[in-house]
DNA sequence: TTGACATGTAAGTAATATCTTATATAAGCT
DNA sequence: AGCTTATATAAGATATTACTTACATGTCAA
């Protein structure tokens, strides 16, 4: 139940897992309608969606014998929450390259 | 040189990674000064960065002997611009189930 | 120049991830 | 009930990852 920050990159870094994110984006679909543009297997297909729900990132519901996925919010917003982080690490980083740069430009126009 | 999202995301997915990048958010900093918090051999820290500057998350600059490590933006900009298609694709779910509810409300509301 | 620091890389190991095939379960159809 | 569809799960093969130790390289300072 309590998806990590581990399960929800380490998720997100296989491209057949991306690919059916990409997928639900679009609207929820069922295992063998997610499982079509693939060449694997349904099992290897149902392995991906497991980690996809244990990493938060997909729910489902029961529809009879189907269990159509849709994406889910809490990994989405858990990875958003910890990204915002680096965003604000990176402008300041930036902030000081710029105030670097001012200060060498100023040296450059106030030669020797 | 083409960091994918595969090496981007599969970066972030170890909790030693997203610590080091914690530091550099704060400014930059030098391998034995990453390694430090961590009871792992430089050696590990070393291979740890190699796999952030191949995810485009990290780059190096060179002070004589010691080669300080500070956030890129490009890592982290290719991860926002896909999530920004997930984020968009909930909001369109979530906005398909308001208009799903607000059919169940009005149903409740004249009932029979 | 010699030794201590700062870092990178190679080789090996143990744990983990991603598949496959085979099988189980449950729902829906006739 | 029996067959088909939709899905999950177990077991096993193989590839990859995250470490370790050992060593190589380059810089600095006495």
């Amino acid at each position: 139940m309590k998806a990590t920050l581990d399960a929800t990159f380490s998720a997100l870094a296989d491209p057949t897992r991306r690919a059916i994110l990409a997928r639900l984006a679009k609207g929820e679909a069922t295992v063998m309608e997610l499982a079509g543009p693939f060449e694997m297997t349904q099992s290897a297909i149902s392995q991906h969606l497991k980690v996809l729900e244990d990493a938060a990132l997909i729910s489902q519901r029961i529809d009879g014998a189907k269990r159509p996925r849709r994406l889910a919010k809490a990994g989405i917003e858990a990875m958003d929450q910890w990204l915002a982080m680096l965003r604000k690490g990176l402008e300041k980083n930036y902030e000081r390259l710029d105030r670097v740069l001012a200060t060498l430009n100023q040296q450059k126009e106030e030669p020797q």
